[in-house]
This record gives C-alpha cells, structure tokens and sequence, in this order.
DNA sequence: GCATTATTTTTATGTTTGTCGAATTAGCAG
DNA sequence: CTGCTAATTCGACAAACATAAAAATAATGC
C-alpha cells in the first residue's frame, strides 16, 4: 500500500454512514450483503447509500458481486490489513511492523501465527 | 474506542500533510520531534503545519510536551491501537478482534510475540 | 524591559464533500 | 413487451476543509 492508496481508505473511513457500512460488513465476512439490506440496516436513503458504496469500493475496502437481482457487498480483508500495516510501519524506529492480519479464511488470527509456522 | 472518537482519529489520518506527519512520528517513537523540525521534513508552513498539528491531537493520535522553547510532538500508540482495534472488531463474525499491539516500551510487537517465550 | 526565536491564532478564499429527490439502468416474471 | 423490484446516476445546495499571509502569544537571554 502506498500513500495515495492510504489516502483513499482513510478518506473513506472518515465518515460516520461509510465507518458504519464498513464495520457492519467485516463482521459479516466474505458472504457480505446486499445493497438493499445494508440500506435498511443504516437507515439511509439507497441513494446516499449508493453514493457511499461506491466510495468504499473505489478505496478498495470492499467489493461487489452480483446474486440474481441483488448486488452483495462484502469487506476486502487485504485493504484492510494493508492499511493497518501502512499505519504502523516502521513504528517505534524499528524496521518491523506490527500490523495485525485478519483472515477469514483462518479466522482472524492477529500477525503470528500460532502453530502454523509460516 | 468509540464511533466518535473513531471518526476523528480517521479524519484527522485522511490528509496528505497530516498521514505523512503520523507515519513520521510513529516512526520516531515516543522521544518525538520538535514543531519546526516537522515543518522543515514535510515542507510546510508553520502556520499549515499548527493546525493539523492541533487536529492530530485533538483527535487524540498525537501527543505535546514543552522543552524549552520547543514543543515536542509524539504519536499516541494508545490510541493508534484502539483506532485498530476499532476497525477490527468482530471481524469474520467473531467475538475476537484481531489488533496489533504496538508498544514503544516493548519494542513494537503483535498481538503474539514474535519469539516462543510466551 | 526589549529583542529574538518558536509556535499558534486569526481571517479570508477556493475546493471538496454529503444529502436529498427525481430520473435512469438492470434483471426478472408473466 | 409490460410491469415490478433493486440499485445507481444526476443535479443542486449547504456544510466542512486546507491553505496562506499577517498578527499574536510564549519562552528565553541580555
């Protein structure tokens, strides 16, 4: 991730509905949900809701699959992590980062793994 | 951490000036930098870099001591962690969160330490 | 007290951003 | 093709934001 990618996700971020959509969607994992739903959850009117999508998916933080008539949106958990690691490189003059790594697929294990040696 | 303080601390990283002044005192760790050392690295005007100075702390991300006549800037791993943690939370559908830990004191580990002494 | 250095506050301006309603595209069933 | 539902795009307006120059505050040393 470099900084103009950082830009994207944080501006994104930074916003109480699209802070809301993106936490509703990393707790539900990579089967997601679907525009309509997200909008009655929220409360918003699905044009904003469109409009702050679109957002998100331009910054890369989720992404978008279509089921019949229904547009699923779901959490990209690499943005993620890649943001995460973009924040805190390098941190305290060290040349490692402690970057956390949320998977679903292993379900969400923080940076080292625990058994699993890599 | 709550949403508030989330979407400050989100704001105030969304801006070219003031992610590469965060980055900059991450990396610096908890000694930090004095005002105009900042502005002469970053290029900016003193005046461009006290206000987001002022939004950096006031989103709590970073923190000020006096020394002398200089004001010394560093970055918040507290809440740098808790803005993490915040993001994370409940990913895949878990109860877990899967946050870095980030402590200067420490040494800037993860969540697990890197070694196998527990 | 006065000059000097370090940093902040103020003021003004141009740009970006979020919201809402109406119109539009996209897929599906009869 | 017509109707129906799901979701997006468009257009306009108010609000929030970043920037720069100038003035002001704060600490230090003579």
């Amino acid at each position: 991730m470099d900084q103009k990618h950082a830009l994207a996700a944080l501006g994104a971020l930074a916003q109480e509905t699209r802070l809301e959509l993106f936490r509703l969607l990393v707790t539900c994992g990579p089967q997601g949900l679907p525009a309509g739903v997200i909008a009655e959850r929220l409360g918003v009117l699905p044009s904003s809701l469109s409009f702050h999508l679109q957002q998100l998916t331009h910054a890369g933080l989720i992404t978008q699959r279509r089921l019949s008539r229904h547009l699923i949106y779901s959490a990209d958990y690499g943005t993620m992590n890649a943001l995460l690691a973009y924040l805190t490189e390098n941190c305290c003059g060290r040349d490692a980062v402690c970057a956390p790594v949320c998977d679903p697929a292993t379900g969400c294990t923080s940076a080292a793994p625990k058994t699993t040696a890599a």
